[in-house]
DNA sequence: CCTGGATGTTAGTCAGCATTAACGTATTCG
DNA sequence: CGAATACGTTAATGCTGACTAACATCCAGG
């Protein structure tokens, strides 16, 4: 029978989500390893039976992100049956998204500089992959628009998408999520307008 | 008669300038007191001249932050003869001092942790101060929404202002400046709905 | 002129911290 | 069994980096 400790990559998973915090909290130099690994009850070298070292698991943790925001963003579009309800299947997921992992959201977008320079490359494609899949949704509901500015109003509505870590427990969590919403719908309708 | 390089707080201006980039760009910890001073043509120690230490130059920064964003606002919201025109005088007021200093906007929401408790607690009344002039003047526009809803949407359309460092260069200033505040005003405007 | 303050400089010093070494223990599997 | 594998531990090690010391220089004002 296959113990419940004997799981692999439990405390991979564990290390991840504890550093996750940690940096989100005082920044990835502000960390040390010993505190990492304290905080899933291990002592800082035990880390490197797991990972190469403290940027390999920060490029790990931001190259995940960015991975499943995108396969997550392809998915709902490709299941969505017109724009407006794929951009509508966008927002929830960043919402959702920042909602359950506020600290990989602030690490995500802060500590992208600190990531080894062969992973940032791939996290910056992935972001960019991201940032496309809105931009041609919108190009779809507003094809007059040009693509700097939806790509400009995209990053925007990131940053109030985004903005949930700042103002946590402000409001219950459905509340929140109905009103960031809401927001980002009207913020990104303001394009019927364009001068 | 004044010789221009004996201006008194001219080093320490062009120091927390400096710092502000590097701090911007790699973090408070990611930069070193070398770096700081190399980018102002100094050594070093010679910091030591000017502030306590890192932290202290740290803390000043962001109290310097805090002081102007809601100087401001209070002095524009003073000025104007409206909610509606008051609301919009704040969105430019950020808007402009964002894109006037994208890198004291960005260490102003990255790095309050790394401010020694005493001054912390000054800025941190100091935004809490700024917030609530947003929501004063928002609670006037719309008295049904209640002050939590009005806070967090507040905090949003912080998010939303803010992400002009990140999107630096898509567009035009004017432009850029046009689309944030359509983009922050539509999306506040979404409590004339609320359920 | 010469003294004090402002502003720098270069050499420590000392602590923190990422990483490596050397060394267990337990579980799995041949 | 016994050896490999997975995971940990505690001691180095070596570097970086904040901060201090000791020592200029420059200039204003008495």
């Amino acid at each position: 029978m296959r113990s419940p400790t004997r799981v692999p990559g439990r405390r991979r998973r564990e290390i991840l989500s504890a550093a996750a915090t940690l940096f989100a909290a005082r920044g990835f130099h502000g960390v040390s390893t010993e505190e990492i690994g304290a905080a899933v009850g291990i002592s800082g070298p035990a880390l490197y039976r797991h990972f190469n070292g403290k940027e390999s698991l920060l490029a790990e943790m931001l190259l995940d992100v960015s991975e499943r925001l995108r396969g997550a963003a392809v998915e709902r579009v490709t299941r969505a049956s017109d724009g407006a309800e794929a951009l509508d299947a966008l927002i929830a997921g960043q919402i959702e998204f920042a909602l359950d992992h506020p600290a990989l959201i602030t690490v995500h977008d802060r500590e992208l500089g600190n990531v080894p320079e062969a992973e940032r490359r791939r996290v910056r494609r992935l972001q960019r992959l991201y940032v496309e899949e809105w931009v041609t949704v919108l190009s779809e509901l507003y094809p007059a628009a040009r693509p700097a500015r939806l790509r400009a109003a995209t990053h925007a509505v990131f940053g109030l998408l985004n903005s949930t870590p700042h103002s946590a427990g402000e409001l219950p969590r459905a509340e929140m999520a109905e009103l960031l919403h809401r927001m980002a719908r009207v913020a990104l309708h303001t394009f019927v307008n364009e001068p």
